[in-house]
DNA sequence: ATCGTGCGTATCATATATGGTACGAATGTT
DNA sequence: AACATTCGTACCATATATGATACGCACGAT
């Protein structure tokens, strides 16, 4: 529920379903719409991400929401 | 998936819990550190919520930020 | 050595989430 | 009637997520 170790465990499965997909963080970006540099801050925990993000994410990912808050 | 629908359901999910604790918007938004307008703003699906601002709302809520995104 | 690719990061502009405040409507209480 | 409470909403200011671009580094291929 703290802050800091939800969004560490939202993009660490990110980054872990994105390789396992084989995409690049560019290949990922360009499947979202969005900034190559954006999704690199997020993937870096650097941003406060939106709800919307998450989606457009889930969506390239071809995964539900819900599986980003599976613990 | 879609974003309409998942802010949608999400809020719902606020609502219905913020409800059977028996607390009124100001109450919650009081408990999360947040201005009133901006719960209601939330609850009204006018927003696109970010993760941190969930966090605050499942903390206040003590509830597991998974929670929201069950179907 | 040169080139392409992937990644991290920095900077500036723009869009938008939130803070802070105020007003009005609905409802309940006295 | 008068008042308090709750909620919706509107407005402006501020903080920050994201867009857009650029630079540097590491690595592999040629």
């Amino acid at each position: 529920m703290n802050y800091n170790e939800e969004i560490n465990h939202i993009v660490t499965k990110i980054k872990e379903i994105r390789s396992s997909q084989n995409m690049s963080i560019q290949d990922l970006a360009y499947k979202c719409d969005m900034e190559r540099s954006n999704m690199s801050r997020i993937e870096a925990g650097h941003t406060n991400i939106t709800i919307k993000t998450l989606c457009k994410i889930c969506t390239a990912l071809n995964i539900p929401l819900s599986t980003l808050f599976d613990k």
